[in-house]
DNA sequence: CACGCTCATGACAATCACGTGACAAACCAC
DNA sequence: GTGGTTTGTCACGTGATTGTCATGAGCGTG
C-alpha cells in the first residue's frame, strides 16, 4: 500500500484529509508541524509527502527544501494560497506538484498516482552505512558527517575523529590519555590539547555547553559521550 | 535547450503562449490539432508535451494516450475546464500535471521544470541500464553518459571514472587516497591530482562550484557524491 | 572559607587544506 | 604530422584548522 505523509497544522483539514486519503486506499501518517514531518520521514519514509505551505515554526518552503536534502521522496504542496509567486516558489523549492485547497480528494489521489508513476527509483541514497544515534545527536562515520536534530553540523577533522572515538564506546570515560593516542597518535603531549577540542566540538552540539547533554566531562578522568 | 511541444487550437494562445515559453527560454514546436501533435511528435520528439483537451477531430484525452503509448515524456494538459473530473480524467489517460487556461507562464515554466527534474528520460530504449541518480544528476555507467537536468554533459575519461566510483558509494566519504587507488591505480602519488580532476568536474556538474550541491568536499577527509 | 587542582574558554600565530589558473607533456583523431 | 583535447604538475592565495598559552571559573577538601 502507499503511504503518505500530510503535514499540515489545521486540524480540521488535516483530519478530513487524511480520511479521505484512506478512503482512497493509503496509508496516511498525519503530523501537524514541518519538524514532526521532516522526523517522520526519516523514521518511517513515506512514498509521498503532502505539505502545507503555511505551517507554525518552520514554513513549508524550508520543509521541503529539508525534505528535499535527504531524500527524493515526490512532494505535493497542498495550500490555500494561489498567486503564481507561491506556486513558482513551491515547486522551486523542489515540490513537485502544487494544489491550491479546497481540492477535490479525486483529483489529489489522480496527482498522487501521475506522480508516483513518474517517480524514480533512485540509487540508493546511502547504503548500509551505520549510524551512531545519541538521542538528537547523529553520527555518520563512513559519510564523515554529524547531525544535531536532523541538521548537518559542521565539525573539524579532528573534531570529527574526537566524536567518532568518543562515540564508539557509548557511555565509557576516555582519558585525555586514550583520546590523545587514539585520536592524535601522541604518546606523550599536552593533554589540554584534548580540553579544547572537546571545547569546540561542544560550541557546535550542545545548546548550553555549561550543562552538556552528550559530550560530559568526568572530573578527574576523562570525556564520555552519552545519551 | 529545452524543446516542448505545443498542441493547442485556438490561433491567439497558441501563439502568445509559445512567445512566452521561447522568452522563457524554451524552444518551441507549436500545432493545432492532435494528428499534428503525434505527427511532429514522432518525427521530432520534444522533451515535454503541452496538450489542451478541447481540440477539433481528435480530442485530448485520445492524444494523452497515444502519445503515451510511444513514449514516456513528460506531458502537461492545459485546459480551460477546471473540473474535478476533466483534471482526473486528463491525469488518469496518461498525463503529469493539469494547469487550467488562463495559466501564468512564471507558473506553467516552473511546473515544466519541476516535472523535468522528475522525468526520467527513456527516449533512447537501452536495455538494462542502471542509472545513478543524485537529484538532476543522472550518470550511467555502461552508456558512459552523464546528464545534468537532463542534459548530455561532456566529461572526459578520468572525470568519468572518478564519477562513477563516487557515484558507487552514495553518500559516502571517499577519501583522496582510496581515489587514487580506485581511478588511477596508483599505490602513492600525489594527493592534489584529485582535487584538480574534481575541480574540473564541478565546473561541468555544479551551477555554483563555490557551493557544489553534489560533489563535496569533506575537508580533511575526502569527497563525496551527495542526492 | 581558603587552597589546590581541574576544567572551560578566548585569543593568536603557525600551519594546513583546498580551489584554481597556468603550463607543458602526453594522447588522440584525422 | 598536425591541431585539438586531456592530463598531471606546480605555485599561489585564501580561509579554515590547530596547538599553545593565559586567564578565570568551578569544584572538592580540609
Amino acid at each position: 500500500m502507499t503511504a503518505v505523509l500530510l503535514i499540515e497544522d489545521d486540524d480540521r483539514i488535516r483530519l478530513s484529509l487524511a480520511m479521505a486519503l484512506e478512503d482512497e486506499g493509503y496509508q496516511v501518517y498525519a503530523v501537524a508541524s514541518a519538524e514532526e514531518g521532516i522526523a517522520e520521514q526519516r523514521r518511517r519514509p513515506a512514498d509521498t509527502v503532502l505539505v502545507d505551505l503555511m505551517l507554525p515554526g518552520m514554513d513549508g518552503y524550508e520543509c521541503i527544501r529539508r525534505l528535499r536534502r535527504d531524500d527524493d521522496v515526490p512532494i505535493v504542496v497542498v495550500s490555500a494560497r494561489d498567486d503564481t509567486h507561491d506556486i513558482v516558489a513551491g515547486l522551486e523549492a523542489g515540490a513537485d506538484d502544487y494544489v491550491v485547497k479546497p481540492v477535490a480528494v479525486k483529483e489529489l489521489a489522480a496527482r498522487l498516482r501521475a506522480l508516483r508513476r513518474r517517480a524514480r527509483t533512485v540509487a540508493t541514497p546511502v547504503p548500509v552505512t551505520s549510524v551512531l544515534t545519541f538521542g538528537d545527536l547523529e553520527i555518520r562515520p563512513e559519510a564523515g558527517e554529524v547531525r544535531l536534530d536532523g541538521e548537518p553540523v559542521a565539525v573539524t577533522r579532528t573534531e570529527f575523529r574526537l566524536l567518532c572515538e568518543l562515540a564508539d564506546h557509548p557511555g565509557l570515560v576516555l582519558s585525555r590519555q586514550q583520546l590523545l593516542q587514539r585520536v592524535w597518535g601522541y604518546e606523550f603531549g599536552d593533554e589540554r590539547v584534548v580540553d579544547v577540542h572537546v571545547g569546540r566540538l561542544r560550541q557546535k552540539i550542545e545548546s548550553d555547553t555549561g550543562k552538556p547533554r552528550h559530550l560530559v566531562t568526568v572530573r578527574g578522568l576523562g570525556y564520555k559521550l552519552q545519551l
